[in-house]
DNA sequence: GTTAGCACTCTACATCTTCGAGTGCTAATT
DNA sequence: AATTAGCACTCGAAGATGTAGAGTGCTAAC
């Protein structure tokens, strides 16, 4: 698939002069700014080609072009496999994360504070996954006569709570016996592995307190997944309106309303790859995120994908710094995080 | 204060038609569409007074005229005094509440939701506020050789996990021990009640554990204060981008840093009185709002403030309309959270 | 005290014009 | 054969102009 150099040169010239000015980019522009040993009455016959094989568009005769999605997909290949991957940021981003120790929680919207100001566009963010996660311990604690906290801890060290009431007035110690039992059940396991043999073998130890076992079980469950689709947090929304893509109104509204959408937003991260991902204007599967970019990471401890981050700006985007600063927090998040477990 | 009857009536047009319609409101509109029995004329000489008063303001010679700050608060005043509250929506908000019977987040979220949806403005609420809150009971759990989670329960059923890691291996019958005093000292207060005398006491009777008890008692106020101050969600953002005052991008743009400011939130939702509160324009104390009116509500359980609600709209907001949907709101929160606590 | 009448003001909107950036094509140049 | 200069043409952005309409304040009549 290769364009010929000089296309390719003046394509790049295009996409970076479009990134910069967010005005259709002409020949002459091109041929002062960037090639200066190539009249503009060439680059025209070029970029004419460049137009018929669909990498540059123009908005309207007589204006110069624009990038088309497929343009930049051409453009961002590119950066990624020359692993063009800038250390930008790199010793800031550092210091930055080590002064965040501490809950997780607070971690994930550390990063995406810092995600949307160096980039200066929107950041997403998923806390990690608890559905995925391995469970080390479930502890039953009793609130009172009626009440029954339940606290769900993880492999990774995360803890969450769930609550159930009960009629009966259960004793201590039937409730250490209860937490004994899910324990010897369910650890190490996470809520996809559970089967129905397992639930039989519950309930078989779980003989007289069948309700009771069940109830638990399905409040796990429960909040287990809900938090996996409700901890997704964002920043930088304003930043999108200093942007001239988005001085028409009806255009940021839609994007706004694409933010509140959690369910949204959670199918976006879901999607992340292992390493950095892209999905350019047209590629996202979500029709309202069709002239946005959307850059995706995921980020790990001890090596096991928990949760993902991201940036969405405009398909204009400077994906060179994007992916660089999206690469370079995932990571420190990742070292943190098993430094913090292992610790 | 009294304005006089007929000025006052003739106030009460301008502003219910501008919250309509957005536009300045001319004597003969007024004349024509809400006292048929004043001709056009009358109507401007009384409006040459009141807006020698102050309460109306012309935006140039020649157009109708606005309310100013000070003519919405004599209307909103009227509101807040004749009770004028109505039951609007009141059914469809209790059937909505008792779908969500569950945990108390999930409780806030969908209020803020409701609150943005019936109004078409944006809402912001606070989850329960865990300073004030008095600790029902603290449990520590080892969850590995170096780190302690700690559980804290409050009167109102709430729970919270805080982690530490410590440096000596702990058994665990001394957790339990550890468990135990904490328990002694700090049951049934919160953590403004703490003080030297019961910080000694806890020290005294740590012998030799001093090192893990500041530990745990440090984590245990960051615990709560973080909770308080990080827990505030807003929804119906995009909203905004509906109403003509805010087709000015730049006036957008910092609308929307506001509600990134989850400080400025805090503050916000933190100064709500007992009742319905109402700031318009400039009367709040942000002067980023200057032009926005913020209605408050506080929720209790068992009689006691946990939190509060809001809604955020312009200055020309239907009043009457939001400051029902907030008290109503509010009181369907209170209901359900005290009925979920005692039963 | 109220109202009709009128001259005046100001904005919003539509129309027109101009300017400049950019193009594609052709013919000359390398 | 590839490149470039030259030129006529296109189109949108921005300013200028004109007009209609909504609204006012004031005066004089009711």
């Amino acid at each position: 698939m290769n364009i010929g150099d000089r296309k390719q040169l003046i394509l790049q010239a295009i996409i970076e002069d479009y990134i910069n000015t967010a005005e259709p980019v002409g020949s002459r522009t091109i041929s002062k700014k960037y090639l200066t040993a190539i009249s503009p009455a060439t680059i025209r016959n070029e970029m004419a080609d460049l137009e018929e094989m669909g990498y540059i568009e123009q908005p309207h005769t007589s204006s110069g072009r624009i990038p088309s999605d497929k343009g930049y997909r051409v453009y961002v290949n590119q950066i990624l496999a020359q692993q063009k991957i800038i250390e930008m940021h790199q010793e800031f981003i550092k210091t930055e994360f080590f002064d965040t120790l501490g809950e997780i929680d607070r971690l994930i919207k550390h990063a995406s504070k810092l995600l949307s100001q160096l980039t200066s566009y929107t950041s997403i963010a998923m806390a990690p996954q608890m559905k995925s996660a391995m469970l080390k311990r479930i502890q039953l604690i009793k609130i009172d006569t009626t009440t029954l906290l339940i606290v769900l801890i993880t492999n990774s060290g995360i803890a969450k709570n769930g609550v159930i009431r009960v009629t009966k007035d259960l004793s201590h110690d039937l409730v250490d016996k209860l937490t004994r039992i899910f324990n010897e059940v369910f650890e190490g396991l996470s809520v996809q592995d559970i089967n129905d043999g397992m639930i039989k073998e519950l309930m078989l130890r779980m003989n007289g307190y069948h309700d009771i076992a069940e109830q638990v079980l399905l409040e796990i469950i429960r909040t287990l997944q809900y938090t996996d689709k409700t901890e997704i947090y964002h920043d930088g929304a304003a930043n999108m309106l200093n942007l001239p893509e988005f001085k028409d109104i009806d255009r940021a509204r839609e994007f706004f309303n694409i933010l509140e959408e959690k369910e949204m937003l959670f199918n976006l991260l879901n999607e992340a790859e292992n390493d950095v991902s892209v999905a350019i204007g047209s590629e996202n599967k979500y029709e309202q995120l069709n002239d946005c970019s959307v850059i995706t990471a995921t980020y790990k401890i001890n090596g096991k994908t928990i949760g993902s981050i991201g940036v969405v700006g405009p398909t204009r985007m400077d994906y060179t710094k994007v992916i660089s600063i999206v690469d370079c927090v995932k990571g420190n998040m990742t070292e943190i995080l098993t430094k913090l477990l292992n610790r």
